[in-house]
RNA sequence: GGGCCGUUAGCUCAGCUGGCAGAGCAGCUGACUCUUAAUCAGCGGGCCCAGGGUUCGAGUCCCUGACGGCCCA
């Protein structure tokens, strides 16, 4: 793709010019003294007399934001990572060869100067330039510097362009880092074990989900990219890791939404001997640890609405908050024909091959979700949509599970863990019927899965939690594609 | 998959009931040795997303499609 305009030819000779007059445009290692950030947090608060005194010399490099020329002297504004750092090219001092050099400067050129620092007459801490060196010659004109670059299509598939223009994304993925670096500490102080398993899978598990197919040529096999980790990481507890977790990408072959990356990236954690509620006290000390770490308090304001993470958060039953939220009788639960009709009067498109359960979900998801601001624990999910998880004792028709809501949007999803190979046996039959019936999402049968059971899984309580949705959260990004550098689109036009 | 909205210069955007394609920034030339959305004078820059249709005439109206956004499933 070579776009060819105006502004770009005009460019390229000027990589000729350069060339004449003996400068390399493209330049190698260039010895910093200091990253702009450091440097302003060192000297930025010495007055102009100050800095006259002190004879501060130093080596700067960064990329030229803004370009303010005069006769015999110009301003620049050098970008370095977040920082900025103004710098004075004046032919006094530069001297006459050098100078004529800065007539080739364009803005988006790489750069990197030594001189000393200064105020100017305004006040504004500036570098003095002694020396010009050329690092790289920018061919493609900046966005505008006023508005910068808010199409937003440029923005996902010229992300090199947005954290050029527009700085404050560079804060979001320093956050997403941050927020990844603290789960990694409080999972390792807690005596987990970082794991990685396969991405590509022979038989795809661990959730409800489309997988993507992909194919090995030389084992001649069709795999799987993996729709979650969960089957491998019980398999180490199996094999006795006992608290082990996994940070990485799964793939899921479906729609694509504010809230939805076909790849997206999904915390899952295994602890041996824990059940759910164990799991949920832990995920209350985990957010309110990240809260803390990175909004500096525990309190968030999300797309206009506070959520307050202090623990506990409430814990609510799938079927009591399915009751609670629409004012049903009870025997909702227990009556297909009484579901249908509260159904149909929430203007649902009830199909006629549908569960009972399958219609609670559809209520649920419905009247239910939308509410949960809050940090609330769903708990007790029917064994029919929860083919992983453990019965209750209670009441084996539900199950010890939960998922977390905040925001009206689930972030989490946990349960003790399923240990009885037999049962497990069971389950993935009845999706596999699921399946023949045309349920793409429904879960195969693994039987190597259930060869591990069989060896004996300690209880284990589990918990996966998506990423890019607690990014979002306290980012306080409204899409998934802004907390993600390279989010999915359909591929760019020929040209 | 459905509905609504968008796509015009490198960027941000105007463009009325159909009548010569516009502005600001960026760029080029000149002036200017402390500017910071620098200033002043001048100049260039377009596959109006693509394809079809209506019309004397289409950026504008109609149809189909592409890409993107939001909402819904």
């Amino acid at each position: 793709m070579e776009d060819s305009n105006e502004q770009r030819s005009q460019r390229i000779q000027r990589l000729a010019t350069l060339r004449t007059l003996g400068v390399q445009p493209y330049g190698t290692r260039f010895e910093v003294t200091h990253d702009l950030g450091p440097l302003i947090a060192l000297h930025g608060a010495k007055s102009k007399a100050e800095l006259d005194q002190e004879i501060i010399r130093c080596r700067i490099a960064g990329r030229i934001l803004a370009l303010r020329r005069f006769g015999k002297a110009a301003f620049a504004a050098l970008q370095d990572g977040p920082d900025q750092m103004q710098v004075y090219l004046k032919r006094d001092v530069l001297g006459e060869d050098a100078y004529r050099l800065c007539q080739e400067l364009d803005l988006g050129d790489w750069i990197g100067v030594e001189g000393r620092l200064f105020r100017t007459k305004t006040d504004e801490l500036t570098v003095e330039v002694n020396t010009l060196t050329f690092l790289a010659k920018g061919l493609r004109p900046l966005p505008e510097k006023w508005h910068g670059l808010t199409d937003i299509e440029t923005r996902y598939r010229q992300r090199y362009v947005d954290l050029i223009a527009n700085p404050e994304v560079h804060k979001i993925f320093h956050t997403r880092s941050l927020i990844i670096a603290t789960i990694r500490s409080f999972l390792t102080e807690h005596g987990f074990l970082e794991v990685e398993t396969p991405m590509m899978h022979p038989i795809p598990g661990g959730a409800t989900a489309k997988p993507f197919v992909t194919h090995h040529n030389s084992l001649n096999a069709d795999l799987y990219l993996r729709v979650a980790p969960e089957l491998y990481l019980k398999r180490l507890i199996v094999g006795g890791l006992r608290r082990v977790f996994e940070i990485n990408r799964s793939f899921r072959n479906e729609g694509i939404s504010t809230i939805h990356n076909p790849e997206f990236t999904m915390l899952e954690f295994y602890q041996a001997y824990a059940d759910y509620q164990d799991l949920m006290a832990l995920t209350e000390q985990l957010f309110v640890r990240l809260a803390t770490e990175v909004c500096g308090t525990s309190t968030l304001e999300y797309q206009g609405h506070k959520i307050d993470l202090a623990p506990p958060w409430r814990r609510l039953s799938y079927f009591e908050s399915i009751i609670e939220m629409n004012g049903f009788d009870r025997s909702i639960l227990h009556h297909r024909e009484k579901a249908v009709t509260a159904a149909q009067k929430l203007g649902l498109d009830v199909s006629s091959n549908m569960s009972l359960v399958g219609i609670l979900n559809l209520i649920f998801e419905e009247t239910v979700e939308p509410r949960l601001l809050q940090p609330t624990f769903i708990t007790d999910y029917p064994t029919e949509i929860s083919p992983l998880s453990r019965r209750k004792d209670s009441d084996p028709s539900l199950t010890d599970r939960f998922e977390l809501y905040i925001a009206s949007r689930e972030l989490a999803n946990g349960f003790s863990e399923l240990n009885d190979p037999l049962d497990q046996r069971q389950r993935f039959e009845d999706q596999a019927a699921q399946r023949e019936a045309g349920d793409e999402e429904a879960h195969y049968l693994d039987e190597d899965f259930l060869r591990a059971l069989e060896y004996g899984m300690p209880p284990t309580a589990g918990e996966g939690i998506g990423i890019d949705r607690l990014v979002m959260l306290l980012t306080n990004q409204a899409s998934i594609r802004d907390v993600i550098l390279f989010p999915q689109l359909r591929p760019e036009k020929p040209t």
